[in-house]
DNA sequence: GATAAAATTAAACAAACGTTTAATTAACTT
DNA sequence: AAGTTAATTAAACGTTTGTTTAATTTTATC
């Protein structure tokens, strides 16, 4: 278990967490990061090391939240494949809108690879996933529920990939529906529930119609 | 119209964006640019003015490229709706495959948005894009084929969406399937396939299912 | 082949970078 | 209350950053 942190590391890591989403992680000066958290710029060193360690920490920190929800939810009986599989999206949408600033710099991290710990946390992140939903393919498959042959990498690229361009589109999304008065929640939880509706007319078109 | 550019701009350019691609652009220094290109660091401000307007540049030269291929495309009155979107499609899933390293960079500039000179021409680009595809939809609809209340932005989303992470994603989706041992294009002519079938079927389900 | 313009170079520039240091303050322990 | 550890600070460290300079070479023009 990791050792709890003290509020000044929270902040750090909270105020370094929305710089690296807004300007990324090189074009966030230690500096920048000290300063909106309201500390010295001494104490990131003293705290964790390295900034460099101090992206891994954030990493360490946020990146198994969606893994843990969606185990917890295939493990619950009560519910059919499509059921799980729809609960599972709505995890998706639910933590990358909960988490932006975090799965911006996920999106980033997994194109400019350059701090191999991070490399081999995400690798793991998407392997432990995609063998979750392996498992819950095959048990709709084997209810006849699902069709055969699926290209599990291909349906979480499609879930992974409109949500993390939502999160990129937001704005655009936003302004293109002249929605730019409506309050953030307010936005928010219609996008949540259009991303949902959206996601599971796709995933009912591939999980079940023969190609 | 644009000067045409030397043989050493040209090699700066290609240069900046593998490397923009690869480590970003706060991550990539004017020394490793020209280094790569075998010139003289001082060329690049000499040519380009700033490493800034170099990335400006890169953006100008390749970002039309799609959508003139999408508008030439839909002036095409041999085909029907359905063709011309399952065409767009394809257009696009070449597009990012051909261009991988300017989509990577899009990507992350999308998300950190720095330079306002490349901010308005993202924003011009989705801009037309959405004003061809609404085209291209209303005209299904008017011929019975697509149903009402299409979110444009939505499908796009999903498009964009699931072939850029599918670019971030590339590595690991050869890992999943044990294709190693394929040649280069071989491995993207299956990607490219495999992609065009995915989204056939996706947009099918979104233009004539009704929710 | 002389002259002017353009291209190329190595060196220097100030600014910003991540990190370390040494001194000081705060918080505990006994 | 004295002694010990932890937290915090401003300053300095050596690099690296993007850009500019001034000198030199190459190319083009007449």
């Amino acid at each position: 278990m990791k050792p709890s942190l003290s509020i000044k590391q929270t902040q750090l890591l909270d105020s370094a967490e929305l710089l690296f989403s807004q300007k990324g992680f090189d074009g966030t000066s230690v500096r920048d990061i000290a300063e909106a958290a309201g500390i010295n710029t001494a104490m990131i060193s003293y705290y964790f090391g390295s900034k460099e360690k101090l992206m891994e920490e954030i990493f360490e920190r946020k990146s198994l939240n969606l893994l843990e929800n969606v185990e917890k939810l295939l493990k619950d009986d009560s519910l059919d494949p499509f059921q799980k599989m729809y609960g599972l999206v709505d995890i998706y949408i639910d933590n990358f809108l909960k988490r932006k600033a975090f799965h911006r710099i996920l999106l980033c991290e997994q194109i400019i690879n350059q701090n191999p710990s991070i490399i081999q946390m995400v690798e793991k992140m998407k392997t432990r996933n995609s063998e979750n939903i392996n498992e819950l393919i095959r048990l709709g498959q084997k209810k006849g529920l699902f069709k055969k042959n699926i290209d599990i990498p291909m349906l979480t690229n499609t879930l992974v990939g409109t949500v993390s361009y939502m999160l990129i589109n937001l704005e655009f999304y936003k302004k293109y529906h002249h929605m730019e008065t409506l309050k953030d929640e307010d936005f928010e939880r219609i996008i949540k529930k259009k991303l949902s509706v959206h996601l599971r007319t796709i995933y009912k078109a591939i999980l079940t119609h023969e190609s």
